[in-house]
DNA sequence: GCGCGCCATCTTCCATGCAAGATGGAATAC
DNA sequence: GTATTCCATCTTGCATGGAAGATGGCGCGC
């Protein structure tokens, strides 16, 4: 179920044809993917296959399969007989992707907390320990470091919920949402209060407090939501 | 960024669906998803591209990039020199696909409780209407046509919550889960519980009660996961 | 100057050819 | 009889060419 992901380091670059790795339409895949989540395809950008499959050293076919999938995944657009477009993220946008994750984030906290009583405890311990580097990072100052945990804290606990359809749907809101949420990183005021909620579903968690996880991811969620999607208005970040 | 599907799913806009036949890809894929629902390929069938391409009167291009998307959507994997295989639900599928819609559900339903009021009255009316027509299928002993109501109630309700992401998502599911549902509908008992929770709903929503919206949405979902996933073990049905 | 139609050009869509990986069965060794 | 090897065949991965649609600029009419 889970799908190849070449997770290779992208080289935006001239692409040297070195080892036979995945299939070509994998390294398409992987390399577009990442252009677009750090911006080097900009959102808006009408890119050609014929172009992009020049820069990464292949024929038109691979990079014209891989559009298919990201079109898929809700990153581009295939315009036909008129290119691939970068799709930008508008604030409805980010309303939906956060309803999404409202009701995903709770269901799995509330899935996790019924787990038996030795899996409650390491998840609960995981999650934890990820809230402590957001602690650390929050206390030092650093707001990218700050950012990974924060994600690394949800990863973790769509992954404890166990279920495979539930991660690739987040995984693809994530890679959806990636740039807004590196753009919005300084615009957030309350890392202090995002570090006691994380508290509070993790001690839910290790109480096997189901209706409790459930709420307390649920309201995380929302009360970040709430927090942005003004900023989002009042900054008039029409496109992200 | 609504997608084009053969199907229809779109946001709302005044734009009618005109289905444009243009693209051969779009035939190949609908006709292979739609082979796949009422199990003209059956689970566990090994396809080749050049027979499927044979039958539908194209070349294997348009087909492979119908299998990318339908492997994208979870309905069939594509293994690398060797065909494309139909995919079979295991229980442990359907209880990934109940916990996702169990998350979707409760949230559309939720999200659908606080629009405005007049907003409101319309989606509990659509919806009582969909639950008259699953009692009246339920009094004459039309199964079909009961399976067929509940589906509409609960297609309607997420799309009163305005989200074409949840949409998307909760389409993909359906469109994974249909074979099981056809089997399943004959195994369930308990169709008037079905509707009674449905008349919950409706009436949460009208009241503007959104954690009663919620909370009914959710545990209506639940038991009907409480009810089917043993049923599912019990008949040892391995491969839906 | 201004609007309109035409066409050169750019782009994807699809068919097809070639190559390489995977497979099953036959032939062989023991 | 059993295990092993080899190869004919089937399959997709990928490249490439022709065809058709979309676009923007240029010239023409006014």
């Amino acid at each position: 179920m889970a799908r190849a992901r070449a997770d290779g380091t992208s080289e935006a670059q001239g692409a040297e044809e070195g080892e036979k790795r995945g299939s070509l339409v994998d390294d398409a895949y992987a390399a577009m993917r990442d252009a677009i989540r750090d911006a080097s395809f900009a959102p808006g950008y009408q890119a050609s296959e014929q172009e992009i499959a020049l820069r990464l050293g292949m024929s038109r076919t691979p990079v014209h399969e891989a559009a298919i999938r990201l079109q898929e995944d809700g990153l581009v657009r295939v315009l036909p007989r008129k290119g691939i477009l970068i799709l930008a993220l508008a604030p409805d946008d980010m309303r939906e992707i956060y309803d999404v994750v409202i009701a995903m984030d709770g269901r799995a906290a509330e899935l996790v907390a019924v787990l038996p009583e030795a899996a409650r405890l390491a998840a609960a311990q995981t999650l934890d320990a990820h809230t402590d580097a957001m602690a650390a990072a929050h206390a030092g100052g650093d707001l990218p470091g700050w950012g990974v945990a924060d994600a690394a804290f949800h990863a973790a606990l769509i992954a404890q919920a166990r279920n495979g359809r539930m991660s690739r749907i987040v995984q693809a809101i994530n890679d959806q949402s990636h740039r807004a949420r590196m753009l919005t990183l300084n615009l957030r005021p309350t890392l202090a209060a995002s570090i006691a909620e994380h508290r509070r579903i993790a001690q839910a968690i290790r109480t096997g407090s189901a209706g409790a996880a459930l709420d307390a991811a649920r309201q995380h969620r929302i009360r970040a939501r709430n927090e942005l999607l003004p900023l989002l208005e009042r900054f008039g970040l029409k496109h992200l």
